[in-house]
DNA sequence: CAGTGGTCTAGACCACGGG
DNA sequence: CCGTGGTCTAGACCACTGG
């Protein structure tokens, strides 16, 4: 263990313990700065400056440099409740969401067998992108029926949270009913909307959500979330245990 | 969207449209092959390459070559049996497993807890590595208390799967009653039991099996998966729901 | 031994963002 | 405009694998 492989090895120990201890959004040495420091190439400097990048403890910007990236931790599991906005302010981050897409339109067949409504129901068809500490962190689908919320559109304009307009306007409680999880390379669409490179680890996240009261299904998501943004805890279990 | 970037984003996609239809393990053309096929250096080659093993597509060994990879998947859903060798084989792959260490020692006091005995029962620490078409996937951690199989070791030289021996050897029947799981940067001491380096993405997930009947806990794990081998795919639900 | 990937240097041009 | 990261060339040495 602790083989030396080369000098970029060694650099890449030094400023990950540097970088340890600062805040999120603190600016990084440049590539040119850590060569002259170690006396390396630009070559080297730039393979240890990657692989902390790799490491999920910086984040490159071209045009702008090299900066730390904090990963909010976001748990998943069954009788959470299911709001993104929340669970990262209860984190600590301060979650933004910019609506991209909201059109009124006739729910597909698949999702409105998940939303139990009969094929062809008037719904929103909402492609919302949300932001942590102003860095993109997850972008997607959303999908309700449009008699829950008549005037979703507007309602977003002043609210943010779909689950606090869920629960002001419609009247109902969402839980998390059912989601499924997994990481995949980013596809190029989704790398578009998450202004990281295609191929960059992801989460995709589908999930529905229900009334609490009545158990009537409300929202249909397919989400995907930046690995490097968000560290996605997810639980399984009986209760029992910690 | 599409936009070229270089050359290698193009030596990229060419490269993943054909190995998209070849055998898991087939070999790939060479760094110095790529550079001539496609008229460029040995630098722009690597890196097209490389993306293609951040993708995920291939293995890259130093000394062998490269090779194309399948990635396994694993859905942990609740209900579904916690046993590994019997998931993967279902899903047409080959597990192996090796042992690594089986020490009969006193549990220390968090597992003790978590198999709710008292601290300091005799149990085994079991360290095992497990192999999908001979590449390393998973490194891990298990403990259980020694009474369950007392012959725990002479077992594990008969039969590879820790399911089946307690189902057979202790007569109960181990179901998955808690998991967690998130994706982390391998840390060197997970890099090294997996085979790959410092910072590939894995999932690092804890367990607890319970016996189906009765509900007396069976197994504590923590065990690490490399990403780029398994696909572990994490379903909550009510089971209401596809 | 030859061939593979891993690392590095020196130098170049480009794309991007901010002043 | 300058400094940033992104890409590329040409060339070198090394570590590892298999025959």
């Amino acid at each position: 263990m602790s083989r030396e492989t080369g000098p970029s090895a060694q650099i890449v120990r030094v400023l990950a313990d540097e970088l340890a201890g600062l805040p999120s959004g603190t600016r990084v040495a440049s590539e040119a700065e850590v060569g002259q420091r170690f006396g390396v190439g630009r070559a080297a400097a730039r393979a240890a400056l990657g692989e902390l990048e790799r490491r999920m403890l910086v984040s490159r910007i071209q045009g702008l440099g090299t900066f730390t990236r904090r990963r909010v931790d976001y748990l998943v599991a069954p009788g959470r409740a299911p709001s993104w906005s929340r669970t990262l302010r209860e984190a600590g981050a301060s979650p933004r969401t910019v609506v991209l897409a909201c059109d009124a339109v006739p729910l597909p067949a698949d999702v409105a067998t998940a939303l139990e409504v009969a094929p062809g129901t008037r719904g929103f068809r909402l492609v919302r992108r949300s932001h942590i500490d102003q860095m993109p962190a997850a972008w997607g689908v959303e999908w309700l029926a449009a008699d829950l919320v008549p005037e979703l559109p507007a309602a977003l304009r002043v609210e943010e949270s779909l689950d606090t307009i869920l629960r002001e306007t419609a009247g109902v409680r969402p839980e998390r009913a059912w989601t499924r999880a997994s990481v995949e390379p980013a596809p190029e669409e989704a790398s578009d909307g998450l202004g990281c490179r295609p191929g960059d680890p992801a989460w995709l996240m589908a999930s529905l959500a229900r009334d609490g009261a009545g158990g009537r299904p409300l929202l249909s998501t397919e989400r995907w979330v930046r690995a490097d943004a968000v560290r996605v805890v997810l639980e399984l279990g009986d209760g029992r245990d910690a």
